[in-house]
DNA sequence: GTTGTATATATAGATATGCTAATGTTTGCA
DNA sequence: TGCAAACATTAGCATATCTATATATACAAC
């Protein structure tokens, strides 16, 4: 296989697993701590059955990685650079899948919450 | 809709739109220039069709744009930085997937062509 | 208008994905 | 040993996506 279709391909392999809503969520709140399956059911408020089929994913793709304690399974970032480099991506959203206003203060308010890696200036004010 | 979550499913969605394989393709050769549709067929070797549903599912998100000219209609990166974005995300690559050695050094030839993060002196040749 | 080229869209069958509910497994503790 | 807590996995159903084929549209030349 052509080098170009290999790295295509694995990168879209990629891109599918962050292809849903759940396991962006995750990867974003593991980037401060790591958490076990039952916080996790917590913070997003759906089935632990739900979080464990997508740490299983996640798992699969070597994103996370388990770590038991007791009863409870801790859960890592592999990477933590991986939760900077999904918020970039917010650069690229399209502007018209939501109301735009909503988006845009959603936007300002998760970047104070789960960060702002962007490398950007200080204070520097560019021309409106 | 809690703002997390807002970004999150924006977030998902950019993840769907780029996981495949042909979509990333394109999305990297239009990084260098603006290509027509039969052009992109006859680079990827698939058929116009298949590359006309990929185009309008890029489109449809607002990656690219579509532009015009006579018979043909030329395409280009609505942010191009997005090509170098997606790039960054080989770093992130479950090392599994393929066999690791061809991996990696698909990805060291693919960056000598899709390039990385640093500008680079142009090329000609397109070889496989 | 007619023809040919370039591109877009529509449709259908196969495959993949996500959710819920149910069942398994591992651990801690009495 | 037996039971409950914390997770993991499975099965079944609904929905979404891909690929290929077929049809439709836009434009240029005549």
């Amino acid at each position: 296989m052509p080098y170009r279709a290999v790295v295509s391909a694995e990168l879209a392999k990629l891109f599918n697993v962050l292809s849903h809503p759940v396991r962006i969520r995750i990867i974003e709140e593991l980037k401060k701590e790591d958490l076990a399956v039952g916080t996790l059911k917590d913070i997003l408020g759906i089935t632990h059955s739900a979080v464990s089929q997508q740490l299983a994913v996640l798992r699969s793709h070597h994103l996370v990685v388990e770590m038991r304690q007791g009863r409870n399974v801790f859960y890592h970032l592999r990477k933590p650079e991986l939760a900077q480099w999904i918020m970039q991506g917010v650069g690229f959203i399209s502007p018209d899948t939501t109301e735009v206003e909503d988006l845009m203060s959603a936007i300002q308010n998760v970047k104070t919450v789960w960060g702002d890696e962007t490398p950007q200036p200080k204070r520097k004010k560019r021309g409106a």
